[in-house]
DNA sequence: GCTCTGACGATTT
DNA sequence: GAAATCGCCAGAG
């Protein structure tokens, strides 16, 4: 894979248990501030989901936009609720409290 | 190598 | 303030 889709995978990897970071935040640390849609669409192409492998995984359910808005998920906007949810973060109307972004 | 598209974002209407 | 528009970078065709 490309290394800028592997840093992506490592930033999201290190986001921590009930928080979540936007696609711009991520674009940022990888070091591309503006490429949040390639962000996203190199999560979408993995499949080592939270609801898939429970052991190895990347937590892109942790990702949402930057204004709080649960965007797209492989597993449906659903899925990604319930996990976020399941971790402590509170959803309103698939939306996240501003509070829960997780900033290095 | 040119063009299109997209799990997005900021601006403008 | 909600909806439409443009811009953005990285991958795929």
């Amino acid at each position: 894979m490309s290394e800028f889709t592997e840093r992506v995978y490592n930033c999201v990897s290190k986001v921590p248990h009930g928080k979540v970071v936007s696609y711009a935040q991520v674009a940022e640390m990888v070091g591309s501030p503006s490429a949040a849609r390639a962000v996203g669409v190199a999560l979408r192409k993995n499949t080592r989901t939270a609801y898939l492998d429970k052991d190895d995984f990347i937590p892109c359910h942790r990702v949402v936009r930057a204004d709080g808005f649960v965007g797209e998920y492989n597993g449906g906007r659903q899925t990604k609720r319930e996990l976020l949810c399941s971790e402590g973060v509170a959803i309103n109307d698939n939306k996240v409290d501003l509070s829960y972004f997780w900033t290095e």
